[in-house]
Order: structure tokens, then C-alpha cells, then sequence
DNA sequence: AACTATTTATAAGA
DNA sequence: TTCTTATAAATAGTT
């Protein structure tokens, strides 16, 4: 760029290589700063030198903008924002899809991170993993409940309509709204699995 | 920086203020990734506009930056590096400040990203953690097969010897090496308690 | 770390 | 938005 164009590649000398990381770095960090003030943009850059140096910024916490763009990919808050009105869609793709990641992060977290662990660190580990299978379960049994409570009214409703000689068709599915479920057409979900088996799910 | 030179504060007018932004911004990625050719560094850029838009570039996959980024503040992976040899140090701040992070990440995971699972989704979360249960019993166990069998052989040696009339002082403590344990005077660890007692544990 | 000849980036205007 | 252009900034090579 100056006494002489360079080309975009891997400088091949290491110290030089190493001053113009350092030069480029700065004008880098500063770009981002002026970019940030001038229109008031939030920005989070991270730098690691090719010796594993650690340079990085941001304009608010580090960790809140990474929230942020957490939450804009994919999610982890989608949970709530997909699974607010769960009943439409309880068996889709979608959840399962947002499942796999958070069940991913708690087996890389278990699994890995393990080795090398005390004896007083794995028993309160135990017991942290211990409550939060029981507040899984607690949940789960709490969800059972209501739903069988549900469903033995409408059961109940289908009895007496039957009685009646009307049919009732849409009740099963208690989808209220549009109803549009895309992905993953495998329905294994039905009343009879979620009122007799302490496991509802298979695979999915 | 041109026709005129500017302050590098907050541009009033909406108009220009967008208008820069959308250069600068251009210009800031462009620069971000010359930077990563150029002296082969591992680079993640997050910019969020003022009007929320988000624009993110990183050299490999952006989970794995900020995974590395959290490697370097303040640890996840310092388990193994302080761990590693944690036959020295098994009951001092150190470590449990690290467990302390992991749990919490833990109970986060858990408690708040729970709200609005559907029953298949619970059914498997449940079984995820239901296996890392006992994948942490079992590695408490084996750790305490381990240690049991030690501590054994050395009420052996340490019987022999007081047969013999030798006093045996130092293997008490296993401590090979330098043994400086700081932070978190108030050691509870010895080797009665881990022969015995299913949890070790206090609250350390 | 400093210098400087050039290349880049870009503010303002079209 | 995109382009043009005059000028400010960044920086490659050198010392």
C-alpha cells in the first residue's frame, strides 16, 4: 500500500509480518472505535495474533454483545420466542433442531470438561447435575399432568358428544392457529404416548 | 478525512450518519480480513447498526472464537492446565472458583432455558443430563477406587513401617511437588473422609 | 520507534 | 444508492 502495493497474502517473513500485525492491528481497532462513536454502532472485535495473543474490544460488555448475536443467528432465546406458544407446534423440526444445540452445549460441557476434576468438584458437581435432573423431571411431570387434566375433559367432551351423535374432528389437534409446521414430517406425537408413558419422545 | 476533516464523535444528521456508517463499516471488514491474510490471525468482528442490523465476520466459525475468547478470560479449558496435576491441590480456591464458573453455566443452561419445552424435548433433555449423572458418578467412583486403593497400599507401608519403629510423616500429603496452595485456608480434605463417605464434599 | 513516499479510505458533493 | 474527487489517514519499506 505504499512505497510499494502489497498483495493480500500471508507475509512470508516473520518479522515483518509481525510489525505489520502490529501496525494494521492498531489501525484496525481504531477504525472500529471511530466506526462505533461516529454512528453509533455497537461492535465487539476480537483479535488473536498467530503466536495466541489476545487483542479485543468492544463497546459494551463483551459478553452482551456476544448475547446478541447469539440471539440473533439462531437463538438459545428463540426457545422462548418458538416455544412461547408451544401447543401449535410441539413436535416439530424446529424445537428439535433448538434442542440438539442446548443438549450439544451440555454434553461438551460434561463430557469434556470433566477430565481432571477433583473429588469435592465432582461431588458438587454431581449435586448441581443432580437438581437440575430433578427440576427436568419436576417439569416434565408438572407438563404430564396438565395435559392428561386436559385431555380427560376432552375426552370426557368427545364422550358426551358422541352421545349426542355430533362428531368432533378438530380436537385432537389443538392447533389454533394457522398450523403451519414445516420441517421434519415424521408426526410421531399423539394423546395416547403423552397420557401412558413416563417417556414421550423418541428419537426426534 | 477528506474535503474536510471531521470529529470523531456522534454525526448528527441521520442521513450522513447512515450514509458513513455504511462505508466505514465496508471498510472495517475489509481491513478486519487483510489483517487475517495478512499475518495469519484468527479474527471475529461483530457489529450491530444503530438500527440493529447485524453484520459479523470471523476467519473460522464465530462459536469458535468466542469459545477461544473465553478460554483466555477467564477459563473453561484452565480446568485441565490447573488440573492436570491435581493430586497437589486438590481442595484449595482455585479449583472450586473454576467449578463455581462451570456450575453456573450449568444452572443457567437448566434452570432458565427450560421455560417452554415441549414433552419430547424435557424427555431428552432429561435423558442428556440423566447420562451425564452418570457420567460423573462414575468418574467419582473410579476416582475413589483409585484413591482407596493408594491410600490402602500406603496404610500398609506406613504400618510396616511403624512395625519397624520409622515414623512416616510426609505421605499424608501426596504433594509431590512444590505444594503452594493459596486462597482457602480452611482444609477439610483428608484421607478419612474420602475412604469413606459417598460424598466428599462439603461446600468448598 | 521514526520517517516518508505512496496507496487507501473517505467526506462532501453530484 | 452509487460515483466522483479532493484530501485525510494508513501504512510498506527503509533507516
Amino acid at each position: 500500500m505504499v512505497r510499494q502495493k502489497i498483495q493480500i497474502k500471508k507475509i512470508d517473513n516473520l518479522t515483518s509480518r509481525q510489525v505489520t500485525f502490529s501496525k494494521r492491528r492498531r489501525g484496525l481497532f481504531k477504525k472500529a472505535q471511530e466506526l462505533a462513536t461516529l454512528c453509533d454502532a455497537e461492535i465487539a472485535l476480537i483479535v488473536f495474533s498467530a503466536t495466541g495473543r489476545l487483542y479485543d474490544y468492544s463497546t459494551s460488555s463483551m459478553m452482551q454483545i456476544i448475547q446478541r448475536l447469539k440471539m440473533h443467528t439462531e437463538g438459545s432465546n428463540r426457545f422462548r420466542q418458538i416455544l412461547h406458544n408451544q401447543a401449535e407446534c410441539d413436535n416439530n423440526g424446529a424445537t428439535s433442531k433448538e434442542l440438539t444445540a442446548l443438549t450439544l452445549e451440555l454434553k461438551q460441557l460434561n463430557g469434556e470438561e470433566l477430565q481432571g476434576l477433583g473429588m469435592n468438584e465432582l461431588a458438587r458437581l454431581e449435586r448441581v447435575v443432580e437438581s437440575a435432573l430433578g427440576r427436568v423431571v419436576k417439569k416434565k411431570e408438572i407438563q404430564l399432568e396438565e395435559e392428561n387434566a386436559m385431555l380427560k375433559q376432552l375426552a370426557e367432551t368427545t364422550r358426551n358428544a358422541a352421545e349426542l351423535g355430533s362428531s368432533v374432528e378438530s380436537i385432537t389437534n389443538s392447533d389454533g392457529l394457522g398450523g403451519r409446521c414445516p420441517e421434519d414430517d415424521r408426526s410421531v406425537s399423539d394423546t395416547a404416548l403423552k397420557l401412558g408413558l413416563p417417556f414421550a419422545g423418541g428419537d426426534c
